[in-house]
DNA sequence: ACCTGAACACCGTTCAAGT
DNA sequence: ACCTGAACACCGTTCAAGT
């Protein structure tokens, strides 16, 4: 029994569209606060048009994280092509905060912020794990990170960062942590630079 | 117009004590979950009776936790006979961390998690900050600690554990956070012991 | 097939009625 | 004074009716 996929009609395919773009925008500045309903209105349709799309809040926030995760790939790859795996890291780091920074939804999407169901989310995550696997597999062994850094790790790094700029946001105070953090990463031959 | 403080019914301070032991256990189980009818049933209550003693659950959550921050007050002081301030910071860093392990509701308060309104808390932080503030002042200054660590860092440092242990709790990944993080926070001259 | 919005469930909060 | 629980408001979700 072959499933022949149809294409979808044209405007169920835009509404789709305008739903992920509304939710995109609403998500990024209010965070899961904002309501289906208004979520609904700000694309031009009805809630049921948006629960047909999408089971449920969760699916349409799941979705979002995942497009989000998806962009860090091109930038750890940028980083793993730097020498300096110590610098690799700080630059993929502050990378990955600045572009967290302004959008609530994705802050919680690293968090992994409770009452959410992030289920299906490690597959997103796992490339970018991967390449930063690498990184610090090389800096650990060069000496240019700590010598007992490990890939998982990194989630642990990654979520605490999140954590600053989600709770503590505005102040800046995430470039604080960051550099507090790279003083713990960086191992007795990193570069002297920065 | 002086007020006269006239003592509670006796039912009335009985009420108020169990329904603080209730929402105590339940906060630490389920943090903000719990709904406030649970609450008022595990306290032998009806709900009029709950929000007649607490005006919100926000309230309710804000009590405890300003009870939590003060037992953090003792350990401050204790930390600060130590006479190395890194050891001092290791030792209380960690039993913090061990203090906010067990319960999901001052995991919450020690985050400033969002949704919940956490004013008036700082009053109850302060003390602790202002302790540590002394310990990190002498460590800075001594080579014991990362000479230019403020007083301001503090905050950050343990919200970031607490995103640890509130986001992945379980596996003992805080105490993983919490080397990397101490790697960061030595100073060129701290004693050598862990 | 797809769209809509009224209706339902759930939980924080209020308030009229009781002691 | 204080206690109670039915009732209200809000928001995620469902579903009968319409195109």
């Amino acid at each position: 029994m072959s499933t022949i996929e149809r294409p979808p009609r044209a405007d169920a395919a835009r509404n789709r569209e305008r739903l992920l773009d509304a939710a995109r925008e609403l998500f990024a500045k209010h965070g899961d606060e904002v309501g289906m309903e208004e979520i609904a209105a700000h694309a031009g349709v009805g809630v049921g048009t948006l629960y047909r799309r999408f089971p449920t809040k969760n699916a349409l926030l799941n979705e979002i994280a995942r497009e989000h995760f998806a962009n860090f790939i091109p930038m750890a790859e940028e980083a793993e092509r730097m020498e300096d795996p110590y610098a690799a890291m700080v630059w993929l780091l502050r990378r990955m905060c600045e572009t967290t920074e302004g959008d609530v939804g994705f802050q919680m999407a690293m968090l992994g912020a409770k009452g959410c169901d992030w289920q299906g989310i490690e597959e997103a995550k796992a490339p970018v794990g991967e390449i930063v696997g690498r990184i610090i597999e090389r800096g650990a062994r060069s000496g240019a990170l700590r010598p007992d850094l490990t890939a998982d790790d990194f989630p642990i790094l990654a979520c605490s960062l999140a954590a600053t700029i989600y709770f503590h946001p505005g102040g800046g105070d995430w470039r604080r942590h960051l550099e507090l953090m790279l003083g713990g990463l960086r191992g007795p031959a990193a570069t002297p630079t920065a």
